[in-house]
DNA sequence: TGTACATCAGTGAACGCGCGTTCACTGATGTAC
DNA sequence: TGTACATCAGTGAACGCGCGTTCACTGATGTAC
């Protein structure tokens, strides 16, 4: 009868208080939560976390490392091997990103604003690692048909285009700088990647 | 003789509050900081900075501002209205973006990573604002020799290099992702916006 | 030049609060036989 | 199938701590006359 009473055991601590501090960071930034109130969140108490994380680090590195993983199989996806052509593809990419960033903020946050250090986590390393691979990969593809020579490393322009990706999520899909900008993310991610394409060489016109 | 005593009267606390906090979130990053440690890095009760400012917002945006016109000051200087060459004072404009990043890394967590609000504040309003406009009118100029059609509009040129020199100052020039890259951030960055100027005719070859 | 007084910019004590962390504990679960 | 027991995953009380904020106060400074 009575069985709703609380249940001892949680069942699903650990991810409860994943998702629990999503939802902080997500709405007072990356410093702005405490384990105090993920476990509260999660209907638990302040001591609990201890059984499954050493403190908020361990608690948002583990984000970022979930991050990383969605985030590698996103673009992954979105890029497809560069079908139909390199060009739709890496579109798909660029929107791909601005989609996970607005979709999962917590994770991002957790990812590029926390300071969360790679070094001496390898499951972090690891996944921002495949993360990043996905990307060069894609940059490789992308290059294929350009002449070898003056033909930039697959590195160097992942991460232009990572660099401008992350640039204007941080200051045009946000709500900081200049108010709103005149343009939306998607269109300003879009037309810089184009402009930059064009300038690598593989758009023609 | 004995001067040495604390004079009662600071002089000047509330740049020296400014200079304390600037410390701090160098240091700690945004919310890494609290109206009391900067009270006693200033060398005074934690009392005293409610004479200055009305709370950890009202500072953060007056370091916020100060960097806005620092900023600003930096790039117009750099640009130097497009002489001798719009590329070569683009490029310089990049490489003093960086510069700045890297010397006054107080004052572009502030701006930039703090999450400070623009509304509601007319004189931090103002000053990004003016920045904004040095970078737009920048690209004005380098823009000046293209043939009228199909040239972008300069707000979104200027967004475009504003967005992927900030990441790459997020992304490359900090410790986070992917440990070390293999190029410095200010290659990175030269090369990128060379492809890109390429990429909207600018650059010739 | 001196004096009275208003104003300014600090003090320090006090408050309530929430956090991180530890501890001995206990209820629930899994397993060996 | 039952039982004994180890292990796991929680509790709740306690601690020390530092913060934000307010308050009546006081020392220093500026100014009117």
């Amino acid at each position: 009868m009575s069985q709703t009473r609380k249940p001892y055991h949680h069942g699903n601590l650990r991810q409860a208080l994943v998702e629990a501090t999503l939802k902080l960071i997500t709405e007072r930034g990356p410093q702005g939560f405490t384990l105090a109130e993920a476990a509260r969140q999660a209907g638990v108490s302040a001591a609990a976390p201890y059984r499954h994380f050493k403190g908020r680090n361990e608690l948002i590195a583990e984000i970022a490392r979930q991050g990383y993983i969605l985030f590698g199989d996103l673009l992954e996806h979105a890029y497809n091997g560069g079908k139909p052509t390199p060009i739709s593809a890496l579109s798909k990419v660029g929107r791909a990103y601005l989609a996970f960033a607005k979709r999962y903020p917590g994770h991002y946050i957790a990812m590029f604003e926390s300071g969360v250090s790679l070094a001496g986590n390898s499951a972090l390393a690891l996944a921002a690692e495949r993360a990043s691979s996905v990307m060069t990969s894609a940059a490789e593809t992308l290059m294929a048909d350009l002449p070898a020579k003056d033909r930039p490393p697959a590195v160097m322009v992942s991460h232009h285009i990572w660099a401008m990706s992350h640039g204007v999520v941080e200051l045009f899909a946000r709500g900081t700088p200049g108010g709103r900008a005149p343009f939306s993310p998607e269109d300003l991610l879009e037309s810089g990647t184009g402009i930059y394409l064009r300038g690598l060489g593989i758009i023609p016109k």
